[in-house]
DNA sequence: GGGCAGCGATACCTGGCGGGTATCGATCCC
DNA sequence: GGGATCGATACCCGCCAGGTATCGCTGCCC
């Protein structure tokens, strides 16, 4: 299988229209009509069910879905890791890191430091990123090494190692009732009316369903507690970046945060194995 | 970059030949020179040094061949994943459980008894392999799940859980001295002139440098054991298939042994998800 | 219900590129 | 210094990816 099918593949996978799925790689309808029925020979399985009305995905085809992103992240990320590693032996050498837009930057600011001290660092690229695009950042290597926040992200694939573990708050807009309690509860905190926790668009960029106001980005969210129209919880460090008029308290039964940093299994660079041990050495 | 592009580099910077690399892909040499230096030239990045007598991986280049052997394995598996699914559909579905000839046979068959007691079981088929192949199978295909032995081999890149720890034996020939003792320490061990640690092949069919004889399977080492020119570390399950002419004493100080069952990143079958909740009920 | 619009499949043509053979040029070795 | 070895170059050919034109089917709507 060349990567050209995998790309035509996943493209009508995801449109479910050949003619949308074509002029988004830029080639007429019916080539792409003729490379996906070659890949079905070849393979021996039909991939995608069609009436003349409407394009739907077989279990064989979902699968293929799956598997040809991950490949193609991986044809990409070898690409992109040769151009950089050229660019390394030549001109100037550089890790790039992916952490969270928003996320603690007091963590980041430490292991920086500490990176910075080894015999042989190399400049450190900043990749703030939104929430879950680090794993694909990692995966198609636009990132060479990531701190990801568990149970939000997922380290699946990655190797990683623990750098931090902390119990979440509930952020409120200073003054709330709740505001004066040492400790509260995920049952008062979901079942606060006035202060529903706010939506997030996911991955395809769609809200989900539900009462909550919509959040696009930190600042908003923020906006929002401090306007008293949600509530929010987040990890303990995010105490440090709030504002005046906001308050947080523990939350006793939320589930702990764990921070790890995770690169690409195997990954041989000298950049992010000492990145690795500065993170460790704390 | 197509998966042609890249089988062809990888072949060349495998045997470091080019005429012996064009052999071994069924093309004629000037071809694949070509392919390279179009392959160079879209990257921007000098991958191999040539002089008209030798070839070698530049920094770049060996970057770029280890990630396209990654990025070969998920095309590869890809297609294979996706044949299966399609067999599945139409005719019997199976599962390719990836474990180590000469393992304890007694974990795969309980593990195969709880599995088979699920509502939606599927059949299981067995791919015994030697050491280290696992993680390949998985990687590229060939199998949906495997039984791995942490620390010989490595789970990285792999989603795991824990099965088993257990500690490790010598295994002597019955009637050596060191029998008597209830256990025994690692230095111990290793300074016994007269029965050095056999050797194996590595991933490359070549053995290492060193005194012990050489094995290339298990028969041939509990035959090198019993006949008084070898001893063994292994893990204490071991002891279950020891002949009457073996003997084991447990080692103090070895590196405990742990048995994961391991799978590939977000694998969505639900034939590996009912072999994983199988295993860890236990 | 018939005409129309939308969509995938088919037919057919063209150009570029992948692959082949012949040969060159450099380097090492006897 | 001459031959052997190996990668690069030159040149040619055939196939296949991609384009255009068109068909056939199916909802939909007046």
């Amino acid at each position: 299988m060349e990567t050209r099918e995998l790309r035509y593949f996943v493209a009508v996978a995801e449109e479910l229209h050949f003619g949308r799925a074509a002029q988004r790689l830029g080639i007429a309808q019916p080539p792409l009509s003729r490379a996906i029925h070659q890949l079905e020979r070849r393979l021996g399985a039909s991939l995608l069910e069609r009436t003349s009305r409407t394009v739907t995905l077989t279990e064989a085809g979902s699968v293929l879905l799956q598997e040809a992103r991950a490949a193609l992240d991986a044809v990409e990320a070898a690409e992109r890791r040769t151009r950089r590693a050229a660019l390394a032996a030549t001109g100037r050498p550089g890790v790039v890191l992916a952490t969270k837009a928003g996320a603690s930057s007091e963590l980041v600011a430490k292991l920086l430091d500490a990176y910075a001290a080894e015999p042989d660092a190399v400049t450190v690229d900043l990749l703030l990123c939104g929430i879950g695009e680090q794993e694909r950042l990692l995966r198609d290597g636009r990132a060479d090494v990531a701190l990801l926040h568990l149970p939000f992200d997922s380290a699946s694939g990655f190797d990683t190692e623990e750098l931090r573990a902390e119990g979440q708050v509930v952020v409120l807009p200073a003054g709330h009732p709740l505001t004066g309690r040492t400790q509260v509860r995920m049952a008062e905190v979901t079942e606060l009316p006035d202060l529903p926790l706010p939506r997030w668009p996911g991955p395809d960029g769609a809200y989900p369903e539900g009462p909550g106001p919509r959040a696009r980005d930190h600042a908003q969210l923020l906006q929002l507690i401090a306007l008293g129209r949600a509530c929010w919880i987040a990890p303990e460090s995010c105490r440090a970046q709030l504002s005046e008029d906001l308050a947080a308290v523990p939350v006793l039964d939320a589930p702990m945060v764990t921070t790890v940093i995770a690169w690409p299994p195997q990954s041989r660079s000298r950049a992010v194995a000492g990145l690795v041990r500065a993170a460790t050495r704390h």
